[in-house]
RNA sequence: CGGGCAGUGGCGCAGCUUGGCUAGCGCGUCGGCUUUGGGAGCCGAAGGUCCGGGGUUCGAAUCCCCGCUGCCCGACCA
C-alpha cells in the first residue's frame, strides 16, 4: 500500500531508512555519519528524556553538565579506556582559520594541549569528582548529564550509529564496592523497566563478556532487544567501573575510620539509538508505529465532507469530539495559539497532542497515509455519515483496525484507556515475536545453520575468549550477554540459563547458557 | 579504513556507452476550477551551481584525475 516504503521482506535496511524518511524523523547532514534530528524525531527523544529523567531523579540522581572538550592527557590516564577509545576520537588541534592564499581557508594556531571531543565523559567527570569528594560524607555522588558525544565511526546508520549522538550518561561514586555494584544493577533495572513500560520494547538483561565489556569497566551489564529481523540491539549499558577511574584520577575520600580510600564508580547510558530500536521493534510496511507513551501526537481527527454545508457540520462535530478528548481547558488554550490554522493542535498536560487536520489542500485518504506513516496511534475519521449517526470511526495504527464508536464515548478517560491498551498490545506483540525467535541450541552445526535466519540462541559456553572469538569469526554472532534471568522464554518453552552442560564448540564444561545473536 | 554501486529542480529517476542545439519525465510545490469515507482530475506556472575542484576539448551532465557524501559487503564499534 505504501508507495514510498520498501517492504521489510524485500530489503530490511532500506525499509528502515524509508520509514525514517516517511515519518520525517531525521535526515543526513552534509557531514559524514551525522544526522539532523527533525522536529518529529526530536519530539520522540524529548518524551524518552522526560520519562528517564524522572526515573533518575526518583532514585536520587541530579543533573549537571561537563565540557565537550577533554584534555588529551585525560584520556591516557586509564589504560584500558584509552585503548578502547583512542581509535575513534575526534581531536581538536587548531584554534582558528586563515586564508590559504588560494581562495580557501586552512587551520591556523596550533594549540598547546590538544583537546578530545568527548566520546564519553568518565575522564572529565572523574577529574571533577576528585575535587568534589573529600570524605565519606560526600558519598554517594549521583550525577547524570544529558549531552552529545562523538565517536569517529567507520560505518554509520541513522539513529543506530551516528558519529555524533545524543545520550544521557550517569556517573556515580560510592564508598564501597558493594554500593557501586548495587547502583550498576539498579540502573540496569531502570533501563529495562523504561524499555518495556515506555518503549514497549522487551529486553533481556545480562552481563557482557570481557570481550564486549566497556573499556575501563570491571563489569558491564546491558539490556538487549530483538529487532524484527532477528538481530539484537544493545539498548542500554550500565558499568561497574570498580576503582579504575578513581585510581586514574585520584578520587579519594577519608573513610569513617580515618583511612584514605579510592571511591568506587559506575557509569550508565542510553542514547538516541533507542529511537532506532523503537522503529525496528514496532513499525510495519506502512511506516512508523510508535508506542503511545512516546508518540508526540496521540490522536488525529480527519474530517470528511463534500459540500460547504457538510463541511460546517462536520467541523463543528469534530471540534466537539476534540474538546471532549482534550478537556475544556486545553482546548481553549489551543484556540488562542498561534500558527494553528491548518493543523488545529491541542497540547495536553505532559505534552501529548491531539490535532484536527483542517488542511484543504489534502484529501482525506492522503491524510490517512500521512498520519499513518508518522506513527500517530489513533486516527478518528469524522464524516457526514458519522454526524448523522452520532458516531466516529476510530482507527488504531498498529493493526489498522477500525472501530465505529459512539460520539458520547469519546472522552478523556476513553482516550487514556485506549492508548494504554494499545501500549500493552505493542509490548505483548513484540515479546511474542522475540519468544517465537528464541531457542536453545546444543550443536554448533545447528547453530551455524539457524543463525542465518536471525534470532536469539541460548547455547552453552565454556567461558573462554577463544570460543567466543571463533564463533564470532565464523558466524558473525556474538555473545550478547550472560543472562541475568534463570529462565528465558523460547519458542519451545522456558529455557534454563543455569543448568550446567558442555560447550558445543570446545566440548568443555559450561555453567549455563548464554545469549548469542547477530547484532547491530 | 578496504571492495562494489550511486550522487541530475524538494523527492524518485532518464539522459552518459558514442561529448553538440533550449537538460527531460513522474511525484511534489504554487495559482485556478472541479473534487473529498484509503494516495483524485483538468488548465496554467514556478523551481536546476547536473555533488565539489581541477583537466582534456571549439564545446562536458557525458571523457580523465582528485576530493566529498550516501547505500551494500568486509574489518571496527553503542
Amino acid at each position: 500500500m505504501a508507495q514510498n516504503i520498501t517492504p521489510r521482506a524485500e530489503d530490511y535496511p532500506q525499509w528502515y531508512l524509508d520509514v525514517i524518511k516517511a515519518a520525517d524523523l531525521a535526515e543526513h547532514s552534509p557531514v559524514r555519519g551525522c544526522m539532523v534530528i527533525k522536529p518529529h524525531g526530536y519530539a520522540v527523544w524529548e518524551r524518552m528524556q522526560r520519562d528517564l529523567d524522572r526515573r533518575f531523579k526518583e532514585t536520587g540522581h541530579v543533573n549537571a553538565y561537563f565540557p565537550l572538550f577533554i584534555p588529551k592527557s585525560f584520556l591516557a590516564k586509564e589504560a584500558a579506556h584509552i585503548e578502547g577509545f583512542a581509535m575513534e576520537c575526534a581531536v581538536v588541534t587548531h584554534s582558528g582559520l586563515e586564508p590559504d592564499g588560494e581562495g580557501g581557508i586552512r587551520p591556523k594556531g596550533r594549540i598547546e594541549e590538544e583537546l578530545i571531543v568527548r566520546p564519553t565523559s568518565e575522564t572529565i567527570i572523574g577529574h571533577s569528582f576528585a575535587n568534589w569528594v573529600q570524605s565519606w560524607r560526600d558519598l554517594p555522588l549521583l550525577i547524570n548529564q544529558w549531552a552529545n558525544v562523538v565517536r569517529w565511526e567507520m560505518r554509520t546508520r541513522l539513529f543506530l550509529r551516528t558519529m555524533e549522538f545524543l545520550w544521557q550518561e550517569g556517573h556515580t561514586a560510592h564508598e564501597t564496592a558493594r554500593e557501586a555494584a548495587e547502583e550498576t544493577r539498579r540502573m540496569l533495572e531502570i533501563y529495562a523497566a523504561f524499555a518495556e513500560e515506555v518503549l514497549a520494547m522487551p529486553v533481556l538483561k545480562g552481563e557482557k563478556t570481557p570481550a564486549e565489556r566497556f573499556a575501563g569497566a570491571e563489569h558491564t551489564f546491558a539490556i538487549e532487544a530483538m529487532m524484527q529481523d532477528g538481530k539484537a540491539l544493545q539498548s542500554g549499558t550500565s558499568h561497574d567501573l570498580g576503582q579504575n577511574f578513581a585510581k586514574a584520577f585520584e578520587i579519594t575520600f577519608q573513610t569513617r575510620d580515618q583511612g584514605l580510600e579510592h571511591v568506587h564508580t559506575t557509569s550508565w547510558g542510553v542514547s538516541t539509538r533507542l529511537i532506532g530500536g523503537v522503529i525496528m521493534t514496532h513499525s510495519d510496511d506502512e511506516g512508523l508505529i510508535l508506542p503511545p507513551r512516546i508518540a508526540p501526537i496521540s490522536a488525529v481527527l480527519v474530517p470528511i465532507y463534500r459540500k460547504d454545508a457538510e463541511r460546517k457540520k462536520v467541523l463543528t462535530y469534530a471540534r466537539d469530539i476534540l474538546r471532549a478528548l482534550a478537556g475544556e481547558e486545553a482546548f481553549r488554550r489551543a484556540e488562542t495559539a498561534l500558527g494553528n490554522q491548518e493543523l488545529f493542535t491541542v497540547v495536553l498536560p505532559g505534552d501529548s497532542r491531539i490535532l484536527l487536520d483542517l488542511r484543504d489542500s489534502m484529501r482525506p485518504p492522503e491524510k490517512f497515509f500521512w498520519w499513518e506513516q508518522r506513527g500517530v496511534p489513533l486516527r478518528i475519521e469524522v464524516g457526514p455519515r458519522d454526524v448523522a449517526a452520532g458516531k466516529a470511526m476510530v482507527v488504531s495504527r498498529p493493526d489498522r483496525s477500525k472501530t465505529l464508536c459512539d460520539k458520547g464515548a469519546l472522552d478523556q478517560a476513553w482516550l487514556r484507556t485506549t492508548l494504554d491498551a494499545q501500549q500493552k498490545a505493542l509490548l505483548d506483540r513484540a515479546r511474542a515475536m522475540r519468544i517465537e525467535r528464541t531457542r536453545a541450541v546444543d550443536s554448533y552445526e545447528a547453530f551455524k545453520e539457524s543463525i542465518e535466519d536471525g534470532g536469539f540462541f541460548l547455547m552453552h559456553w565454556d567461558g573462554s575468549a577463544e570460543t567466543e572469538a571463533r564463533i564470532k569469526a565464523e558466524t558473525k554472532a556474538t555473545i550478547r550477554c550472560i543472562p541475568q534471568d534463570d529462565w528465558i522464554d523460547g519458542a519451545e518453552g522456558p529455557i534454563s540459563t543455569r543448568e550446567p552442560g558442555s560447550d558445543p564448540v570446545s566440548g568443555k564444561p559450561s555453567p549455563g547458557r548464554v545469549l548469542y545473536a547477530r547484532a547491530y
